[in-house]
DNA sequence: ACAATTTAGTATCTACACATACCATATGCG
DNA sequence: CGCATATGGTATGTGTAGATACTAAATTGT
C-alpha cells in the first residue's frame, strides 16, 4: 500500500500546493496575507463586528487558533477589536480603512488564483473537481 | 466575493477533515501517529535505508520539516538513524522490529479510514474526485 | 589537486492547527 | 436570587509547514 496514492495524501498534497500558490501570487502582488489571514479579513468585511468566535464559526477554524491571527492582523492594523458591549467577554472586530484599502486590492488577485491552484484540470474538471470538495464536506455546512 | 466558495478553502478544509479523520480513528484503535508520521513510516517502509532527503523528496515535504518528524518517530523508538557509509553527510533511516510491527497494525486502519474522509461520496463520486485530484497534482509526479 | 558549487542535515523563525486547561462573564433553571 | 453550566477569549504544549541561514561533506570543473 502506498500512501502516496490515499485520499488524505492526496488532500494534503493540494492543500500544499493551493497554500504555496497563493503565498507565491500574492507576494508577487505585494501583499503580506496568508490564506487564513485572507479568509479572516473576507468573513469580518462580509460581518463587521462579528466576534472571534463567529468568525472561527464562519470559515471552521479552531477558535485557540483565531486569536493568533487575529493578533497579527491587528498588528498590521488591517482590523481593530472592541469589547462588546452586549457581552463584555466578546470582542467584536472590524477592517480598519486600511484594511478595507488592503482587502479590496487583494480580492481580485485571490480571485483569480483559485484557478492557478486547479491549473492542471480543464474548466469542466475543475467544476466537477469543486462541486465534489463542496458534497464531501457536507453542502452548505458552512454556506 | 466568500472566501468559503473558493477553491483554495474547500481544499483547506477538507484537509482538516482528512487530518482529523486520521487522527479520531488512530487514537479510538490505540495509535498514536499523525498523518505526516504514517506517510513518513509508509516511505521508510518501502525503501529501508532511505536517507531523509529521499523521504522527504518520496511524500513531497519539506527537509527541514522532515527532520522533527523522524526526531519524533525515533523518539517512539519506531525508527532508527545511522550514517550512511556512502555520504557520511546523510542518515540512513529504517524501520525499528517496533516501528514495523506498529506499521502493519496501522496499515489497515489507515487504509480503511480512506474512504471515511470523503464520507459523503459513493464510490463513483469517490472515484471521480481522486482521480481529479491526481490529475491536479500532476498525474505521477510523486508516484 | 583544488576552488566553486551543490547537497544533507540542522537550527531558527513565523504561522497555522488543535487539544486542554483556565478565567471571566452569561445564561438557564429551580 | 443563587448556583450549575455554557460560552468567549487566552495560555500552553505538540506537531506540522516552509523560508532562510549555516555547517559539513560531496561533486564538479579546470
Amino acid at each position: 500500500m502506498k500512501a502516496q496514492k490515499m485520499a488524505g495524501h492526496l488532500i494534503r498534497r493540494l492543500n500544499q500546493v493551493s497554500t504555496h500558490t497563493f503565498a507565491k501570487q500574492l507576494q508577487e502582488a505585494g501583499f503580506d496575507l496568508t490564506p487564513v489571514q485572507f479568509a479572516a479579513m473576507d468573513a469580518i468585511a462580509s460581518n463587521p463586528g462579528i466576534d472571534q468566535a463567529g468568525v472561527a464559526a464562519k470559515i471552521a477554524y479552531d477558535r485557540a487558533t483565531i486569536g493568533g491571527v487575529i493578533d497579527r492582523l491587528e498588528h498590521k492594523a488591517y482590523v481593530a477589536r472592541s469589547i462588546s458591549k452586549r457581552d463584555r467577554r466578546a470582542r467584536e472586530v472590524r477592517l480598519t480603512p486600511k484594511g478595507q484599502a488592503v482587502f479590496d486590492a487583494v480580492l481580485p488577485h485571490v480571485t483569480a488564483l483559485q484557478d492557478d491552484i486547479l491549473q492542471a484540470l480543464d474548466d469542466s474538471e475543475r467544476a466537477s473537481f469543486l462541486a465534489l470538495a463542496r458534497k464531501a464536506l457536507g453542502e452548505g455546512a458552512f454556506e
